[in-house]
Parts: structure tokens; C-alpha cells; sequence
DNA sequence: ACCTAATTTGAGTATACACTCAACTTTGAG
DNA sequence: CTCAAAGTTGAGTGTATACTCAAATTAGGT
């Protein structure tokens, strides 16, 4: 049989959870009676849903990891521009999942140690697609040097964003701009 | 009565376990009883010389503060260069104590919710002596302007380094200094 | 309305954790 | 050599954790 309406809801309710909690205090604090209270919901429930703990903490990093980079087959049409706009908004418009982007995906714990390699896939990726917009505004860049170029900017943007993650107050969007300008 | 020998021994025993331990797999894994199998000692032993856990595990990541930053009332000589130096000799010296460094500073777990406001604390501080160096350098460059300067160099340095230990294999050291004379 | 499968419940299990302590051993100054 | 303090031991405590399951309830298609 199909599953039913309340179950959905009651997964949504789950996810929201681990997802506020893992933002808030990191992975440390999202223990399954936290999740289950905030949630409203009781840990049968939770096991009914979930085969375990980890399974929606994962699925919270693996939404923020997608919603950093939210077209990853793009047609290689977008700028270096586009690419550093599409990161800040990530962090002006869904500070939840950035704070777990950050916080869990620098962490490597309560993921598990296969965080550590999906993580570096995922930059890896990253750095690709910079490095291609970067190599499609200047001709004269080598294939290489635009890799180069990619991974210093994107080491630049990762460390602001954790400078960030430190003190909410600082300026991310002014600094990651700064440091697109100058590492362009 | 003044302590014995084979007390400080003990006491250095179990800070190298927890410092290995921290380095390989993140506070996570540092757990109590990790730390006395490794370090050879009994659990009594411990708390013969440590409060808690976490004085042990505080200790260390302490020591990789310190460690990162040698010289932290310098006379205000140093350069830029210097302090990129000294940067990449912490990360090819002490690759255990640097790890430390990345894991924890940047996870905010294991050491509690003070490692936050600590590790935000140790990040001024170095902001200032990068911002000095770089006005010492350039006298056309108002205060504020180096300070903008220093934090986006430390940005990229952190967000490389975090790269670094993601994947070992990184040359941190060739990407450290390019995005040190491009940011200079 | 019926009936099956989806969902919920909450008490219960097993385990790992940080930490304690009374008895014992070792150290090293006088 | 003596002896008090420093250090060690390891079984034991309490607690938090992730996870289970049989029984009860609810959803929703027919």
C-alpha cells in the first residue's frame, strides 16, 4: 500500500528537526531525543521512518551540499560572477542549511568517515565548474591555471564562510565579493 | 610534597595519545577510554591528573593554538611574508598538531561552546598582525583597509588548510603562497 | 462500513560513555 | 631505611545514548 499522508508529514517534521538542530549546535546535539522532542514525535516513530540516526543527518548534509551548488550540470554557461553570487544567496537565503553546511562538512564527525571523501568529491566538482568558468573569461588561461585559480578562490570563499560560521555578524557578502575581485 | 617523575611521564603520555588520537580521527573518536588503551594507563591514572576529559582534550587543542601563532607579542617587525612562513612551517613541522588545529577550531565540538568564542578570539588576534604587517608594508593602506586585507588572506589560508586535511595529498604549501602574493 | 497496511506508542534493551574510590604500590626527600 | 605523599589499579557507578518491538491506533482505498 501507498504510504499515507501523516507519515510524510511526520518525516518533514524529522528532517526540520535534525535540520535546526544540527544548525544551531552541531552534529554534538542532535541526539535522537532531541530530534524526537522537537519534532513532536516518539522514537518508534522516528525508526518507523529512518533505519537510523545517521540516515537523516546525512540526508540534512546532502541537502545543504546540493543547495550550495544547486545546478551541478549546468551547461557551462554561467561566470565566475554567477558562480559566487549563487554561493552568497546559499548563505543570504537558507542560513540554516549554510550553518550545516559549514559546521558538518568541516567537522567530520556524526557523519561518519565516508563525510571526508563525499565531502572532497563534492569540491572537487566545485572546482571544476569555477575553474571552467574562470578558463571561458580568460582564453589566454590554461586549462590547469583556471584549476589553480578555482581552488584558491574556493579556499578563499570556504574560510570566509567559516570566519562566518564563527560570528554571524560578519559581512560574508561584502568579503566573498572582495576576495572574488581580487583572486579573479 | 612536589610531583614525581613518572607522574609528569604519565601526563605526557596521555597528552600525546589525545593529541594522536584528535589529529587521526577528530574529538570524536577521543574518547576516554582511547586515550588510556593508546597512552597505557588506567582510568584512575587519569583523573589522577586530569579533571575531566575535556582539561586533556582543552589542553591540546590549546597547545595547536599557540602553536600556529609562535610569537604572539612580536615586536610588530614580522612580515607579511613571515607570517605566511611561519604559517606553512606549523602545517609541514607539526602535521599532527596542525590537523588539531583544522578538526577542532573549525568543528566547535568535543571542546564545548566556549571553543567558539576561543577560537574567534585567536582569529582577531591574528587578524591584527597580518593587518600590521600588511600597513607596515604599504603605508598608503588606511588601518581599516589592511584589516579588510588581513581578514580575506587568513580566509583563504584557513579554507585552504581545511582543503589540506580533507585530502593530505593537497600541496598546501604552493596554494598557500599564491594566495598570499595575489592577496598581498 | 470494512479491512489491511501504515503509523504511533512507550516501556524496555543493550551498550558505551565519563567518572569514582578504596586498596595497593612506588617514589624520593630526610 | 623510613614514611608520607604521589601515583596506580580495576572493578564498579550512574547516565545518556541509539535502537527494538508487541500492542494499539489511524488512514484511506474498495
Amino acid at each position: 500500500m501507498a504510504r499515507y499522508q501523516v507519515g510524510l508529514e511526520t518525516e518533514a517534521k524529522i528532517i526540520d528537526a535534525t535540520r535546526s538542530l544540527l544548525a544551531e549546535d552541531g552534529p554534538e546535539s542532535a541526539t535522537l531525543k532531541a530530534i524526537c522532542e522537537r519534532a513532536q514525535v516518539r522514537a518508534g516513530s522516528f525508526y518507523n521512518l529512518f533505519d537510523s540516526k545517521e540516515e537523516a543527518i546525512i540526508r540534512v548534509v546532502r541537502e545543504s551540499i546540493k543547495a550550495v551548488d544547486p545546478d551541478p550540470v549546468g551547461a557551462g554557461t554561467d561566470t565566475v560572477d554567477d558562480l559566487v553570487d549563487a554561493y552568497i544567496q546559499f548563505f543570504n537565503d537558507e542560513p540554516q542549511l549554510a550553518r550545516v553546511y559549514v559546521m558538518t562538512g568541516l567537522s567530520t564527525e556524526a557523519t561518519g568517515n565516508g563525510a571526508r571523501r563525499r565531502f572532497l568529491k563534492h569540491h572537487v566538482r566545485r572546482v571544476e565548474r569555477f575553474g571552467d568558468a574562470m578558463a571561458r573569461a580568460d582564453s589566454s588561461l590554461s586549462a590547469n591555471e583556471a584549476s589553480v585559480n578555482a581552488e584558491i578562490l574556493l579556499g578563499a570563499l570556504d574560510g570566509l564562510a567559516f570566519r562566518w560560521s564563527l560570528d554571524p555578524a560578519f559581512d560574508l557578502e561584502h568579503y566573498a565579493r572582495l576576495a572574488a575581485d581580487r583572486l579573479r
